[in-house]
DNA sequence: CGAATATACTTACTTAGGTAAATAATAGTT
DNA sequence: AACTATTATTTACCTAAGTAAGTATATTCG
């Protein structure tokens, strides 16, 4: 069992990608644009300082993410009292078609995890949680 | 707890591999590279069909790495009978340093999961195996 | 045998993520 | 008030991973 953890993780992790995209492929959609759509549906209009914290992401990433975003029209920025900061909100378009997105990426979540039980799925949320908190 | 998995995965694995490659600074690798070292120190000689494979990604991410690989003298690469195909060595230099990288990671490995007990930890790696079996 | 198909790898181009440095606005200090 | 430090975002450039298409070698089948 030595050093797989990492590499587990790993591999799931581009096979989660990997099913995402195909999803979201119809939506003219990539994943990482997907987490920022779900992000703002959750929590409302957010600066982006807030989404990358969120996301445990940096900076830039997100710039060119939300730069996609805005081209495409899913949403836009809007400059904030602090005239350093942007709000970035979900636009009209968006707003009318994430809950179908959200409808289909849920179908392929639980044919991913169709093998674990229900207990099995949050008992291995709350691992995952608990790695690397002592960064 | 909805959707939350995928989330979690994706953070976790950057995470990971933001660790990983800050321990790799030293040895002028990134982490891609390392987990075809790792490889071939595991199985010895492979084709790259065979790395890419059990890495779980496509083929012309495993060209790249390996020619930068290359390029730094970590690996080299033999035709083989089938002239298609290439076998790919460890160089001695590779021999030499891999069980001092090891030693380093799995340190870091060991940090990250600090928190979880040793059945947590096998826990865990049972119900990444599981996910997305019935692909 | 020869044409069609399959296989192993490569090339070109896209998005995703990172670091370092630049820019512009704010906050703090003297 | 003016200088300094901090903060939010951006720009430029690196690696990681994907798809699609190209090349060269093997295999299959009429």
């Amino acid at each position: 069992m030595k050093n797989l953890l990492f590499h587990e993780i790993h591999q799931k992790s581009r096979l989660s990608i990997k099913e995402l995209n195909n999803t979201l492929k119809g939506f003219e959609l990539y994943s990482s644009q997907w987490s920022i759509l779900f992000c703002l549906k959750q929590f409302g209009s957010m600066t982006q300082k807030e989404i990358w914290q969120y996301l445990n992401v940096e900076a830039p990433t997100v710039t060119r993410t939300i730069t996609r975003l805005e081209d495409s029209g899913w949403v836009f920025r809007e400059e904030s009292h602090d005239k350093r900061a942007k709000n970035v909100h979900l636009s009209l378009f968006a707003e009318q078609h994430l809950p179908e997105i959200e409808k289909r990426i849920q179908l392929v979540e639980k044919e991913m995890v169709a093998n674990l039980s229900n207990e099995e799925q949050d008992q291995l949320i709350l691992l995952l949680k608990k790695i690397g908190q002592s960064f």
